[in-house]
DNA sequence: TTGAAAGCGCTAACAG
DNA sequence: CTGTTAGCGCTTTCAA
């Protein structure tokens, strides 16, 4: 099974007709309509294209003059082996190939770094449409795929008036979370969230810095959280909130051993993301607290290592947006004006939350 | 940040010019050698398009012109949720895209399943270059990828003459592999393997079928231990092997299930891969055995996951593959002859592999 | 069934 | 610094 190496494009169509002796158009023919053209007819183009080594009509140019290139775009703003090293994110990934598999379309990763503003790749992209997976509305990538005038639909984040999106209601989901943790028992809580902003910022978060997060979706987990805990009037300005850049679980173990440094006190840790809370567990056993007896932990996503490690958590379907992102991109039905898919959640009550030590109850019954 | 949807491409670059009074060339100088032109010119330009909703350049038509698409293809003819439910793959995967990424080049997902024969989509990709990864020398995808008139190299299987590959001493790995079971006594073995071909067989596997298979890898793994039990005489064609087509952790506990139910004095099971061996360690302890004591069970890769169960194996640097992939790739120097890159892989002596009870030795002292 | 004509939208010499 | 001239390789009416 030889072959040369870096072949020159022997023969285009156009050669190949005249070395038959017949028209562009019956070459074309043999190749994408069968039927308009004698079997035997046919059989000769074919076999004398593998005479003159012609690989079959280039697919840049058909995309040019079909103007479909088959391929759908995913912009994902964040380092590739983050990306590939978050189980949410591999998630997302499968579910959205999975949709174009099946309709017969490629997925061309732009490589988008969020250092280089290297936009040229979204403009060099040969897609008819375009998935943007959780980036921040500031993003200039996100800016240049808005510009082109395909289809687009974004996941997760940004929220924007006229494209199309699926998601999930983040909000709301905190704030169930917070009420479980409420409903234990909790007020003094310390909060790790993900990245808010382009910028790094590790270490803690003003409220200022929450309002204004270009990252909606952590801004959503926050607020969800300041509502509910409003409710049982704890002020949110005194709630300790660390951010951290980096998506890893030694990012996890830091911020709790910063919220633990600060106040001693804090009785549940809730973490925006299942890898961050699985970091703020091994920080908690490196200081021999028990959980849930010393601290309670809770995370987000429903990602498996989550479940095995029993963490209190919101479960969110990953596969399942990525497939709706691609359903809806590929759909070409209804796109008259933008469609917004909310996926539903749960709450996944582990075994890293439970009622606080000295809790009205404890005090009254005993330990 | 509103946009209309599903925008008809309102502009081209020579309606612009056509609007400016310019030629096509000076547009397409604005966009793409700003240096070519006055900075007053290029800035009406480029506000002249804005205000055209002119979305620049086509990167389609720009693609045929150059003859670059700035993209390289991926092939994997698995389902391609098998593909991101595997760490090995991911993590090639990642590798990969860090390779592409760092080259600003897209990576594209051809869509390939297995069981649809649709080698139209590879005829399809607008791409510079192809990764293969990992498929049966017979494959049709892999056949149609040959075709193209463009560089492509193979990771893992199949070897083939003339084209760039990069992989790992499969045979010898395994053969190292063989002497540490041998060296602790096991002469009596089982063995689980991946599919060997594209039609699904579950169960046991002839020494045919194990010569003619068209998965090299696993062909050379079997071989690579052949050879060592060779030496100690034990008879190869008495060793049982059994082959799974769905490579899960389900299918490498049946399949052990189906090797102890055969011979219960099997004192090791050997795997070709990590998620078949932790399929086995789920069968072991289901039957009640201890591992290493009663059973000793090898893997293959080196994943996360193995390492956290302990698990002796044979460590591959996948990520380096996939880096290594796309370096050869779009290495455009010394393409002269095909390359190959031989990555080396480490013996990982872990704790699921020790002598069988009533080795020599264990007779002498007792155990 | 087959062919002729007309671009798809752009870039790259080369000349001014 | 700007314009002219030629295609890149293909598909697709429309006629024959």
């Amino acid at each position: 099974m030889a072959r040369s190496m870096h072949v020159r494009r022997p023969a285009t169509l156009a050669s190949l007709a005249a070395e038959l002796g017949v028209s562009r158009t019956t070459v074309s023919n043999a190749y994408n309509r069968p039927d308009q053209l004698s079997p035997e007819l046919r059989r000769r183009v074919l076999e004398t294209a593998r005479r003159l080594g012609y690989p079959g009509p280039d697919p840049v140019a058909r995309s040019l003059r079909t103007r479909k290139a088959g391929a759908v775009g995913l912009l994902l703003t964040e380092n590739l082996s983050y990306a590939f090293r978050d189980p949410a994110a591999i998630g997302f990934l499968e579910g959205l190939a999975l949709a174009c598999e099946d309709a017969g379309q490629g997925l061309l990763l732009v490589p988008a770094s969020p250092e280089r503003e290297d936009v040229a790749a979204v403009h060099r992209a040969g897609v008819d449409g375009f998935v943007v997976y959780s980036v921040p509305d500031d993003d200039p990538h996100l800016a240049a795929v808005l510009e082109r005038p395909v289809p687009t639909v974004v996941c997760d984040q940004p929220d924007l008036d006229n494209v199309d999106r699926v998601g999930i209601d983040d909000q709301a989901a905190m704030h169930a979370m917070a009420q479980h943790l409420i409903s234990l028992g909790h007020r003094r809580i310390g909060v790790v969230c993900m990245r808010l902003n382009r910028d790094r910022n590790d270490g803690f978060v003003t409220p200022d810095r929450q309002r204004s997060a270009h990252f909606h979706v952590q801004r959503a987990r926050l607020a969800g959280l300041a509502q509910a805990f409003g409710t049982v009037d704890v002020e949110w300005t005194d709630v300790p909130v660390v951010e951290r850049f980096d998506h890893t679980i030694a990012s996890g173990a830091s911020a709790a051993a910063q919220l633990l440094d600060r106040d001693p006190q804090i009785t549940a840790l809730v973490c925006t993301s299942d890898i961050l809370a699985l970091g703020a567990m091994t920080e908690a056993e490196r200081r021999g607290l028990r959980v849930p007896q010393d601290l309670s932990i809770t995370g987000f996503d429903g990602i498996r290592e989550a479940e095995q490690a029993g963490l209190t958590t919101v479960r969110q379907p990953v596969l399942e947006k990525g497939r709706a992102a691609g359903k809806l991109l590929l759909d070409s039905a209804e796109r008259s004006r933008p469609r917004a898919v909310t996926l539903s959640t749960e709450l996944v009550a582990g075994s890293t939350a439970a009622a606080p030590r000295g809790t009205a109850e404890e005090r009254w019954f005993g330990p």
